[in-house]
DNA sequence: GGTCTGGAACGATTG
DNA sequence: TCCAATCGTTCCAGA
């Protein structure tokens, strides 16, 4: 398709070549992943630090193994201050004052030659040590020959796995469906996750005290969450030399699939919470809604126990090495994702891709910060032995010209990091919010279409403050929308739409496993794109649990946002990126149908008395619903219900008007939040909503709530993600401080959201708590500089990865209250 | 004829 | 174990 010719700015820096990882040392007969890992996951289990010796050198530890990774789960403290010291500008976070946001490194090489960061992830990694002999390689390495010669990472350097592009994991066919093998994944799945799990302090991150922490001898304690309830002893995937697959692979893999495509190979009981009983710990007595696991996680995290995150994150990544990347993808593999993958061209078909764009394929050079992160996010999807099978990817598209995509170089910020919208005089901004509904359409299905605008029309999104002539790339993929931060959606892909309707040009690219659509921003068009090429894809639960490292179950996880992000070369070589996601739509059909949807709310604070009226627009309003405000304790409990009366005869479908309940305790001193959702009955809640009751002797002078309560209105349009007025709890977005100055963190996870699963105690102000200058470092302390930058901790360590998740996790659901 | 949509059937899961 | 509610996925039909 010509969509792939779009200009490309060809000064787009995308840094240095991809370095090998391991200073360039060639993968060649890395250590057979099986022993190893088997050794290394063992080890990690039983938490012995042995072999995980954070002094271990990465390059030592596996000549492939990106130092990347180390970094991300680098959980000892003193590592993260060096990586602080050694990356002083990689993310132009310190010292230089530049523009803040993202910035990728002009060149890999440390300042002061520091040594890559050590870290026991080592052994995970060495998963690159596929098999000597694997195919996998070759495809990639093909690919890279063709690449431009400065960007061609070296082909040693090229570790490329069948499937890497694929959505699908093909060898995920381990009985890691399971819900304890998935438990056990769950952080680990993702790094980001890690980030869900609350961290009152540097000293608590989950980072800074590795999960590997010999003094965790217990997986109960490491794991309590995921690992050790879970069953991660228990689980097949404990024991890598164990085929998981046996299971999996003739009850669901390889049996016929009915046209009706049966559940998870194991029958994987969900809770309402989307939590597996027998992986969770505790029972919460709040039940919580989510439907996803990792949410279950943030139980844990309720906790206390960090230490588990970082564990969870090599178990993942061991988890990843288990697997057999050489698996042949027909192998095992569902009949119709089989099919899909089979279809479609093979890996090395999109290989023509440029190495960059699969974060994976290319190991970045060890001593990058960007890259690291990106490394190791790579290890945390399995990218290393991609599992994912095949979607239909239109594989003849990706015969677009080889183009030096800037966005695709590996250095460039993984999908799940947490990015600014705007950054000194760059904004990225949707102009135009996509509807809150969009019925996903399945692989079995036609295109239903692109996501449209609620008032018609298009998404529509600007990049502001940019004066260059040089056309950029627009990336667009589907996230998350839960209170976790944001990231790739497990579930749904983003679809390129095409046909005689579409204006916009766009062309597909995979990340990471996850499909990302390119669409290019013009100076003539004054960097505005119309987003009228980009569908929902859904795909099928159970494939996607069976994948390897995949912890997110799918059921009533059927919220996404469109995630958009734009590279901006900056004049010193490096790149700002920035990122900005839509609001939640609402991908399901019964959901879009039956579910109510608060989109806004005429107010998001009252005195402590209540009485006030409050207007909430939305859908699937109904005369019976019913608003009930809660508040919650720390552990999510809810500690206090009020239902508020609703006048019926103003009951719309599309909006509700209900009279503000008095607060329990009409004697706070400082604002408190709560939330309040809409309840048409069982199961039928609307997501939770923030809203602040403000002490009652204080004015109020405006209806937004105050900066440190309400993170959701304190977000306003700059912030994008979340609607003009207080939406859901969207944990990440609420991060994401519209201005500057109203966060120095502003697009990072070191702001905490203060979801309302996890509110925080009236009189104690979260973000100030988080955002701490010991907490965040410089970026807090630096207010001459611009508050965008990225933020480390004390310790040094990068908050945009390495910190934890804000607090978006907790054991209720937005989806489903309760 | 192909794409987009809305609706609903069917089977699995959950409580 | 049974049953109803719920949900995911597939199929159908009309625009």
């Amino acid at each position: 398709m010509p969509s792939t010719s779009f200009p490309v700015p060809s000064k787009f820096p995308l840094g240095p070549p991809a370095a090998v990882c391991g200073s360039g040392e060639t993968l060649g007969p890395a250590p057979r992943a099986g022993g190893t890992m088997k050794s290394a996951e063992e080890e990690h289990c039983g938490y012995a630090p042995s072999s995980l010796g954070p002094g271990l050198p990465l390059a030592t530890a596996h000549p492939a193994l990106p130092a990347p990774c180390h970094d991300l789960q680098t959980a000892v403290p003193d590592i993260s201050a060096v990586v602080a010291a050694s990356h002083p500008a990689a993310y132009g976070a310190m010292g230089d004052g530049g523009p803040a946001g993202y910035f990728l490194p002009s060149s890999h090489v440390r300042p002061g030659g520091a040594p890559a960061l050590e870290s026991p992830r080592i052994e995970i990694t060495s998963y690159l040590g596929l098999p000597p002999g694997s195919g996998q390689l070759l495809p990639d390495v093909e690919a890279e020959g063709v690449l431009p010669g400065p960007r061609r990472p070296p082909p040693t350097a090229t570790l490329s796995l069948p499937g890497l592009e694929a959505y699908r994991d093909p060898a995920g066919l381990s009985p890691a469906s399971s819900l304890s093998s998935r438990s056990c994944n769950s952080e680990a799945s993702s790094y980001e996750s890690n980030y869900s799990y609350p961290y009152a302090s540097p000293q608590t991150s989950p980072w800074q005290s590795p999960c590997v922490s010999p003094k965790t001898t217990d997986p109960e304690d490491g794991f309590p969450r995921g690992l050790g309830a879970c069953g991660l002893l228990g689980s097949p995937r404990h024991s890598p030399s164990a085929s998981p697959r046996t299971s999996v692979t003739e009850e669901s893999w390889l049996g016929p699939r009915g046209s009706r495509p049966s559940s998870p190979c194991n029958k994987r009981k969900y809770g309402l919470d989307g939590r597996q009983p027998a992986c969770s710990p505790q029972p919460s007595p709040a039940p919580s809604p989510h439907g996803s696991p990792r949410v279950s996680v943030t139980d844990d995290t309720w906790l206390g126990d960090t230490t588990q995150y970082a564990s969870s994150a090599i178990v993942a990544a061991i988890n990843a090495l288990s697997t057999d990347g050489s698996l042949d993808l027909g192998d095992g593999v569902p009949t119709k994702a089989r099919r899909t993958a089979l279809d479609h061209a093979p890996a090395g078909a999109l290989k023509v891709e440029p190495a960059g764009e699969d974060l994976g394929t290319t190991p970045p050079a060890s001593d990058a910060p960007p890259e690291e992160f990106a490394a190791f996010q790579h290890v945390r999807k399995g990218a290393f032995c991609e599992q994912f099978l095949a979607v239909p990817q239109q594989p003849y598209q990706w015969a677009r010209p080889r183009s030096p995509a800037p966005y695709a170089s590996p250095t460039l910020p993984a999908l799940d990091w947490q990015l600014p919208s705007h950054s000194g005089p760059y904004e990225l901004r949707i102009e135009v919010q996509p509807k809150s509904h969009h019925r996903a359409h399945y692989e079995t299905e036609g295109s239903r279409g692109a996501v449209k605008a609620s008032a018609g029309g298009h998404p529509s999104v600007q990049l502001h403050g940019y004066g260059e002539s040089e056309p950029l790339t627009l990336q667009l993929f589907i996230g998350t929308a839960d209170d976790r931060l944001l990231r790739p959606h497990a579930f749904y892909q983003v679809h390129r739409i095409t046909g005689k309707t579409v204006s916009t040009t766009s062309h597909e690219a995979i990340l990471s496993n996850t499909k990302v659509l390119e669409i290019p921003l013009l100076p003539e068009n004054n960097m505005r794109a119309i987003i009228d090429c980009a569908g929902v894809l859904k795909l099928r639960n159970s494939d996607i649990e069976l994948r390897k490292g995949e912890t997110d179950i799918g059921r009533k996880n059927t919220r996404v946002r469109l995630v958009f992000r734009v590279h901006i070369p900056q004049p010193d070589g490096r790149t700002l990126s920035l990122q900005v996601a839509s609001n939640p739509i609402e991908c399901s059909q019964r959901s879009a149908q039956e579910l109510p949807l608060v989109e806004k709310q005429s107010t998001a604070s009252c005195p402590v008395v209540g009485g006030k009226r409050m207007v909430l627009s939305g859908h699937n309003f109904l005369q019976d619903s019913k608003v009930i405000f809660v508040e919650k304790a720390p552990d999510g409990h809810h500690i206090w219900e009020m239902e508020a009366k609703t006048d019926r005869d103003l009951c719309k479908p599309n909006s509700l008007v209900v009279e503000i309940p008095p607060f329990r305790n009409q004697r706070i001193t400082s604002p408190v939040q709560v939330n309040f959702y809409v309840c048409n009955g069982k199961r039928k809640r609307s997501q939770y909503q923030h809203f602040t009751y403000l002490p009652a002797n204080v004015p109020i002078i405006k209806t937004e709530p105050t900066d440190d309560y309400e993170p959701a209105l304190t977000c306003g349009p700059a912030s994008q993600g979340l609607g003009p007025l207080p939406k859901p709890c969207y944990g990440q977005q609420l991060a994401m401080p519209p201005d500057p100055g109203a966060c120095l963190a502003a697009g990072f996870p070191p702001c905490p959201p203060r979801s309302s699963v996890m509110p925080p105690p009236p009189s104690a102000s979260p973000k100030l708590h988080d955002l701490s200058p010991a907490h965040y470092g410089k970026g807090m302390a630096s207010p001459g500089h611009d508050p965008l930058r990225l933020q480390r901790p004390a310790g040094g360590a990068f908050v945009g990865q390495e910190a934890p998740r804000p607090v978006g996790v907790h054991p209720g659901s937005p989806q489903q209250p309760q």
